[in-house]
DNA sequence: TTCATTATCTGCGTTGATGCAGATATCAGC
DNA sequence: GCTGATATCTGCATCAACGCAGATAATGAA
């Protein structure tokens, strides 16, 4: 931490973060989605089908409160369910590829700014993006479940 | 967007902005927040003392959300009202240093992740990821206010 | 079959965030 | 000192998200 290198870093990365936080609220609030909701989406995109049980873990919500996440993801189309064949009580929910919402263009600008960023990037500056991408993601996982079991 | 270093980088950063945006929502959650109010308060610390109406711009609330917005963070004691002394109508909202919340705890478990992944990259990889960083932040911005003007 | 366990759903109530419209205080120009 | 504009606040109503506890359905084992 007493790197000279990281001071400047540390003064960046807060106002960063917060952009990107502010930027997921806007994006979510443009879908007519809770900001929970939004994430749940991602989540059911990036990682693939999972039960019911599954999502309520991964956003921290109780069963219940799923159940009704789901329902209104469900009725955007953004997910669907699907009855696992294996055991019959479990809810399989998975995302609705071609969901005719204005997710994608909530999106676009986004997409447009950051790939202008990203443009005027050597190969090797894109390398160390994408290299500290992959690594800070799990980061940001371990501390979120750090957060919610410290409570 | 058809180089070949920026496919992988396409499929690493959503996941990722999805993380940061789910790391915000568990803070605020932990903190006793809403997500707004958290990104708010941030917003202040960053940007200094601000207006009422500044603040309600930036959040995308109306004056009188954001009335109450205020209302709530000063009852958490992270945020103080200060009339404009040039301007007697307006309100500056400042944000107080020693707030004695457990935000600074709550985001200690991310600082320490984060930390650690910063830790092992080279100076010269630190610049590069400050770099970024910096652009980025405008950038988020920049599509948050096309979102909003979109609607 | 019967019972305990597990996964999800439903009914009910609560809380909190927000919009809207009108009230209040202040300012700026005449 | 008026008058219109501006900044914030307040009262009221609404709506959505959520927790909790009990209901339902399916599984697995005795």
């Amino acid at each position: 931490m007493s790197r000279p290198d990281l001071a400047k870093l540390g003064a960046v990365y807060a106002p960063y973060l917060n952009a990107i936080v502010l930027h997921g609220l806007a994006t979510a609030q443009a879908v007519g989605l809770g900001p929970t909701d939004l994430y749940a989406v991602g989540t059911l995109a990036f990682n693939g089908r999972m039960t019911s049980g599954e999502l309520a873990a991964k956003t921290g919500l109780t069963t219940g409160a799923t159940t009704r996440l789901i329902d209104r993801l469900e009725e955007h189309g953004l997910v669907r369910r699907v009855t696992d064949p294996a055991d019959r009580r479990r809810v399989l929910v998975e995302a609705v590829e071609d969901n005719d919402i204005e997710l994608d263009a909530a999106l676009a600008p986004a997409r447009e700014q950051l790939g202008a960023v990203f443009a005027d990037c050597s190969p090797a500056e894109i390398a160390v993006l994408t290299e500290h991408f992959e690594r800070a993601t799990p980061a940001f996982h371990e501390a979120i479940e750090t957060i919610r079991d410290t409570r």
